[in-house]
DNA sequence: ATGATTGATTTTGTACACAATTTGCGTCAA
DNA sequence: TTGACGCAAATTGTGTACAAAATCAATCAT
């Protein structure tokens, strides 16, 4: 059964070309992003394969092709013939992976801030008017996620593909940081009056105070974590891999 | 059977711990990865599942889970109902993978040339040495594989994990950016004069030219390839899809 | 009572078979 | 001769079955 009509004689299929029909796994893939991000799969926990295959209703080889696609974004541990779990960053490749995020973000800052369009100073103050107004109505979820996509667009409005994707990693990356560390008692949130400053630097075509402002802004995100050693607890239960078990018994029935 | 010997009460098994048994597929993984490297598999190749799983000696299986990774690194390219082919980067693609290195490199240099032990610097310079020996001698494939791996060195050594396994994944896709636009008159190679200036700047801590040096170092990298409108030929074979066949008759016999 | 050992269960790794899609070739009409 | 149509071969996507490994619980010896 193909379409009778006439049919094109050539697909300009470069490498841009994304009209792939969802291969049924993909679903699987966003499904679990989506539950890191929203920190509903701390980090340690188990991911069986079997369990998540009828949950979501398909076989296991689309889980583990969503395995192999999430390991490597480092979303995953995959353990050979021990299955996988949700990682678990240890505090120095937490520490890492903002200094990363400080390198890169700095160099995305920096050419917006040369060659920002007006139309697109306008996107992103919009943007932080809806992360704010979320936030004010009490929907962490929503402004969580806003927050995190506005680093998202400044990576695509630098225009540089790779630096983009790069640092998609790094921010899906860091939810997981943010669950294994994050100190119960402080807010944590992306405080958006900093990002509302960085846009007023950017709009100024001001790179240097731009990127002066994401270091600030990333050190602050940071520094809200809690690596310190008056809460050893976390580690210790990092390094025997009881991360996620907690209050997870097995079931018995 | 299993050892009969006492067992560990606790294996730390944290997430730096890799002894993972070669799960079989990891091998067609790095094989590729090689041929990559090497330049024996062009941008644009197709790779047939079958062809490969009867090559290495594993099943489509391993062939699939080597398939995911790939992609995952944007070594290859994969459509969905028509396989994988090596991947072909755009112009535009190149140019920002290489403008990654710098942004990432920098970083890399600059912490480097602040915090570098004289027994690195050491190791360094004789590493540089072997890739000098190795080019006099007119092993070119080695050169290349020495060049390569001193940028990873380096990034290594900058002791931000996060960083380097970033800069691994660029590093790995440069190969194919200069297969596809490698100019044939030029003399292409990591000129390692630039590398011993790299090391002077950062063995006398001097942080700013260092980055100066490692800029510039990509720049000519770059300026080497030949994305110029005088070689229209190129890209339009890889609008087109025909990258890699050239020469590559469907076989008759 | 502690701790190792054995066996059953669970879970993952691999191979294979079938379905769906695409691709290539041959045929036929205009 | 040109172009479309349709069938056959090749290739990929997906589901399932079997084998290997690890985990867990109960047992047994010290």
């Amino acid at each position: 059964m193909r379409t009778p009509k006439a049919k094109m004689i050539v697909t300009v299929s470069g490498p841009g070309n994304t009209d792939a029909p969802a291969p049924m796994s993909d679903t699987v893939h966003e499904r679990i992003c989506e539950a890191v991000l929203d920190h509903r799969l701390p980090p340690g926990t188990k991911l069986k394969e079997v369990a998540l295959a009828e949950l979501f209703g398909v076989t296991r080889s689309a889980i583990r092709h969503a395995f192999a696609r999430l390991h490597a974004m480092k979303l995953i541990e995959l353990r050979p013939n021990r299955g996988a779990v949700v990682a678990s960053p240890s505090i120095a490749e937490s520490r890492d992976l903002f200094a990363a995020r400080r390198a890169i973000e700095s160099a995305i800052v920096d050419t917006l801030a040369r060659e920002i369009s007006k139309q697109q100073v306008k996107e992103l103050k919009a943007m932080v008017r809806r992360e704010d107004q979320a936030y004010r109505q009490g929907e962490m979820r929503a402004g969580l996620k806003l927050s995190v996509d506005f680093h998202r667009v400044l990576a695509t409005m630098a225009g540089n593909t790779v630096l983009a994707d790069i640092l998609d990693q790094l921010v899906s990356r860091t939810p997981l940081v943010v669950a294994a560390y994050r100190d119960t008692n402080r807010t944590n949130s992306c405080a958006n009056r900093e990002h509302a400053e960085l846009i007023d630097a950017i709009a100024a075509h001001d790179a240097d105070t731009a990127v002066r402002v994401m270091k600030c802004h990333l050190c602050n995100l940071e520094s809200q974590l809690n690596f310190a050693d008056d809460a050893p607890a976390n580690e210790l239960a990092t390094i025997f891999g009881m991360d996620g078990r907690l209050g997870k018994l097995p079931k018995r029935g």
